[in-house]
DNA sequence: GCTCGCCATAACTGCTGCTTGGGTCATACT
DNA sequence: AGTATGACCCAAGCAGCAGTTATGGCGAGC
């Protein structure tokens, strides 16, 4: 028969404690239940591991040995407390955040660094990635959390993982500040387009086919800086979110705001569950989603 | 709140099985039993340990860290498993033996070496002393077995341990082999008497007492063959319980045996509850004792 | 689409685990 | 001596918990 670890540890408190009774007292019992505790655990054991005496216990030289063993697992159970305590308080832990680039560089950085203030303990691991990778590094458990955006909604193939919005932005038409202001999509079927990252211009095309043609992409770059300079010069006209419009604008060129055109939204992916770890919530609750009333753990 | 080491036990096996339902069947039990116990783990951990998904689950920081803790607690209570079998069965312990000294000399070797041949992890440490020292020893936990004598009975001062009997043997009247066969005590009391060991002194001098004098105690000496050599040169006679005189016997002294002197009786005193320890029962066993059906312990 | 395996939840139940209320024994105190 | 106290054990009773069964949701794979 095989030790159970409960009893173990009530021997333990029976032989600090130097009798069943104050034992008992401790563990706020009445001493028939930690004798009857020993008794069991002693046919467990298959031997005696006190000797009863008048005036209390003395071990054997059995239970000599398992109180040696039961302070070591005492010891242990202790830490683990310990650790998963600092884990629940913010003490300690790590998130690995994956975040598209041009996020990477600017919302990332106010947050880690406002989590990092406010919980010392907490590191944070970054990496950047465009939203597919980035959901398949969360799904794979190489990331915690994943800031990825999609175009009016969440991003495709979003799966079994958990899909939290945190704000939506307008995605402008640039084009060259001297010339028609266009007023759809079509106008611009003939035009030369310049193209961002991949999913960027995926969504181009999409619009461009509903509007009933095909765009003639003769540029890519995601830097939009260099997207607006093309477009001041006139070598093309491109699309570009709002942000990055509001993070640089060149004077040459202007931006119409087509319904057509969607709205990017931005959002938080998890695995079901991740959003209960603690250091994770604290992360998001800093990326901007107000800390929610998590339902499971009860601190 | 601090956590259940049950739990944390259940927790590991649901790790290491990499499912809540595998590590149900692997215990025995259906799923919803594993999956409670590991949700009031996680409410007393204050966060998830794991991520559930469709293939299993995930272990979070909290739930690896955990893990390790666990693995210890197990490799422990494992080892104290074994540790104790060891014990139980004999294949490790070690008895303190306190014997009077002519025991020491004659029974106890034989029963030592007979239980090292038996049980060659068993080690026994043997120590000398009369009765009420080899008691005292006992009483106070610097021994756990006393092999001791008494006359007519256990030996006085028992106070709460436990006595054993063994066997007993008649005491002989020791004298001059020329010479007059004595019918009764009475009628040396005249002679010089050679005395033994400090109780066996008293004993005699108890005797006497009862047949109505004072015995002249001229000379001393617990060695019986000195006693006898003493006694066949006429300088005294003496009382030898019949082990002394089997093991030795000097042509020119005769003994008589008289219901006066009683008889001495050869015991076993130990703490109660001592008797179950596994290696104290196979001495005692091996000192002449039928191994008693215990009751407390169920190998 | 369907099934299968994973998990969670809810309600029931039987056993375990604690309490209550006896009793003995040894030591300490009056 | 006699009592009081504080160990311990035993037997019986009861409550709560630790399991069960039953059901439903969800994702993956055929």
């Amino acid at each position: 028969m095989t030790l159970d670890v409960r009893r173990v540890l009530i021997f333990r408190e029976v032989a600090r404690a130097g009798s069943i009774s104050a034992a008992a007292r401790g563990l706020g019992w009445t001493q028939p239940a930690v004798s009857q505790h020993v008794n069991r655990l002693e046919r467990e054991a298959g031997g005696p591991l006190l000797i009863r005496g008048s005036a209390g216990v003395a071990l054997t030289e059995s239970g000599r040995a398992l109180l040696r063993r039961a302070d070591l697992i005492a010891a242990e159970l202790h830490a683990a407390d310990e650790e998963l305590a600092a884990y629940a308080q913010l003490r300690g832990g790590q998130v690995r955040l994956v975040a598209f680039p041009s996020a990477a560089a600017t919302v990332v950085p106010d947050a880690v660094a406002a989590l990092a203030q406010r919980h010392p303990g907490i590191s944070v691991g970054l990496q950047e990635a465009e939203p597919p990778e980035a959901m398949a590094a969360v799904l794979a458990g190489d990331a915690d959390l994943a800031l990825v955006f999609g175009y009016d909604g969440p991003p495709t193939g979003l799966g079994a993982l958990s899909w939290r919005f945190l704000t939506d932005e307008a995605v402008g038409l640039v084009v060259p500040r001297v010339g028609a202001v266009p007023t759809g999509l079509v106008e611009l079927a003939a035009s030369e387009w310049i193209g961002g990252c991949v999913r960027c211009r995926g969504h181009l095309v999409e619009c461009c086919r509903r509007a009933g043609f095909t765009p003639h992409l003769r540029h890519t770059t995601d830097d939009y800086v260099v997207v607006q300079n093309l477009v001041a010069r006139g070598l093309g006209v491109a699309v570009l979110p709002a942000s990055a419009l509001s993070a640089y604008r060149h004077p040459d060129v202007q931006v119409v705001e087509l319904a057509e055109l969607g709205r990017r939204h931005l959002g938080l992916v998890h695995r079901a569950g991740a959003e209960s770890v603690p250091a994770t919530a604290a992360l998001m609750g800093e990326l901007g989603l107000p800390a929610e009333p998590v339902p499971r753990p009860a601190g």
